[in-house]
DNA sequence: CTATCATTCGTGAACGCTCCCAATATATTC
DNA sequence: GAATATATTGGGAGCGTTCACGAATGATAG
């Protein structure tokens, strides 16, 4: 199957010069004069030679392969962008550094352990990126008994020490929650995804220090629980609206478009009566009526931020762990207003 | 970055043979007595061997891994999961067949050349998948140059002797088009996808069967060209509307929505005085009102038939190259209903 | 002119596996 | 019981690199 004729030697050869001095060439070396690499350069530009991965990775016990596994099957995959934009930003990096990806998708986890093994124990990757793990994944553990060094795209606070790289969940909804603050809003609920995952928390947290910032009373009947679907978002705006909010912050976009939906059923005009925002900016947000006020997370930005790290690790084992958050922009649509009106909005 | 240790001779010399019959056991070679494949297989099981995959595929000149190439920055990626599930597919056949999924998005075109020769001639791969390109995508002379067993994802016209496979956008367009006329419906226009593109043109092709089936004449002023986008689908409609059809077939759910809103906006009922089709079962087909009657495709399949046709070339060359269209499904929502009412529908 | 050093280069070993070939053990036939 | 066929097995070569080492070259100092 492999195509690759020319072989270092060859080159060598052409360039009359030694198989060392062509490998010094390759991997630039300092040790060599000036006229033997250029022979060499020439002769490899030529012939468009290519290093055999296989035996670099052999002989030098590095594959220039990264992984990415994505352990669980997400249904999130389906329905937001945001596996493509990391493999982006991923793809994107590997290819400016010279590495090659991996990819490892877990539909079933039927046999999850004979697939995790011959990710890790194959020698053929130098590192890995794992994304979206639950916090009890059982692949941690693995990965860290394999001793590749690797990069969690995501917090995972039940292992604090391993890299990671996550978007800041904190500080988009902590802006949100400013911004609905700005336009007056002072009664605000939340609706928070499931508050048994890392997002789901940070959002709530960032809500929560956003109020306490600008020095609002947090009233515990306003927040309420979802889990990021829309009908969860439906459900508990339908208990929301007895309190009157006149803004809600939804930790997703499909939980904002369920809340929207149960505002409408009940007659109550977005953004007239109710601000709603949301966060992911999934596609359908533009496509609303009204559109959607939410916080876009650029993804692609965290992936490339995940790969970098793990070439960084890889490079320098001992490299400084501190993690990477890429910034998540406020995206301001028809779904939000200000609050600046008569006490009840009864047009 | 290795961390495999067991090598085969030790393997052997723990289970009492040599290299050479390890190897066969490994490989499953039936030249193997009873008694030694049972004690190597037991070491194996201990020891937790797994065979260095750098150095098999020096030897045996077969990496075991497949290449999937995104050529191009495809807009369609950020929309709708059909790279996800696509990737979903290959992924599990992968596994399933013991092969490794080596990923390239191609973000920008800048350095694509050295991208391309860099996949292609590292000898990192037995094969190829080439997603959504399009149909002069510079790759594909590239791919055949490097004598690469490939097979594309989506036809392409233009070499069709390159294997491949495709969702079978004539069927689909065909049963939803024939559903709208089993609804009554008889003046049926249609929004077709960019015409420049194979499922454009096929999606047609689809309806016009129908329509022919049915024996109902085409008028052509009911095929108006869109481009897949939901704008397009809107000032479409616009347009078409004076023509006054009882159903509208869109070749994009994205065109569908744009025309739904412009029906809408012009003061008609979907689906009471028109009934609205579209095409690929996008996240946003149920979240809107009505739900959108759209043709699903079963992109997972896709994905999968893609890696196992792939596979199959790869284990025999000349194994037959029809391609494999995994089969649509009509999925009938509420933007659809029957047509057998007064001629003019003003209620 | 020789000794010392820095620079540059080339040889040989090794990586861990598969494949080829020859050798051995076992079964079968006469 | 010898001769032959068959089923197993083991040893050696080789895959294309990198790396460690030592040799060669040239420059500089004494």
């Amino acid at each position: 199957m492999i195509e690759n004729c020319e072989t270092l030697e060859q080159i060598a050869n052409l360039a009359r010069v030694s198989r060392s001095t062509a490998s010094r060439v390759i991997n630039s070396s300092p040790y060599v004069s000036l006229r033997a690499r250029k022979q060499v350069l020439k002769v490899i530009h030529r012939t468009d030679y290519q290093p055999h991965q296989a035996v670099r990775t052999l002989v030098a016990r590095r594959t220039n392969t990264i992984g990415l596994i994505i352990p669980q099957p997400v249904p999130r995959l389906f329905t937001d962008p945001f596996f493509p934009q990391l493999a982006q930003g991923i793809s994107e990096v590997c290819h400016r550094r010279g590495y090659y990806l991996m990819l490892t998708l877990m539909a079933t986890h039927a046999d999850r352990d004979s697939l995790y093994r011959r990710m890790l124990h194959s020698g053929q990757l130098d590192g890995i990126l794992v994304a979206s793990a639950v916090l009890d994944d059982p692949i941690i553990p693995c990965l860290q008994a394999s001793h590749h060094p690797c990069v969690l795209v995501g917090r995972n606070p039940t292992y604090p020490d391993i890299p990671w790289v996550d978007v800041d969940n904190v500080t988009g909804a902590r802006r949100m929650t400013e911004y609905l603050i700005s336009l007056g809003h002072r009664r605000i609920a939340t609706i928070t995804g499931s508050l048994n995952t890392v997002p789901g928390q940070d959002r709530l947290e960032g809500y929560r220090q956003a109020l306490a910032q600008a020095e609002i009373a947090i009233d515990d009947t306003l927040i309420t629980e979802g889990d990021f679907t829309e009908e969860s978002g439906f459900y508990t705006m339908k208990r929301l609206m007895r309190l009157e909010p006149t803004a809600v912050f939804a930790a997703s976009d499909l939980m904002a478009i369920g809340a929207i939906k149960a505002l409408k059923q009940a007659g109550r005009s977005v953004p007239d009566d109710v601000s709603v925002a949301g966060y992911d900016d999934i596609p359908a947000a533009v496509r609303m009526e009204p559109q959607l006020t939410t916080v876009q997370q650029v993804v692609f930005d965290l992936g490339r931020m995940a790969a970098e790290k793990l070439i960084m690790l890889l490079d320098d084992p001992d490299a400084s762990a501190y993690p990477l958050l890429p910034t998540t922009h406020l995206v301001v649509r028809g779904s939000t207003r200000t609050a600046d009106r008569w006490p009840k909005p009864e047009s």
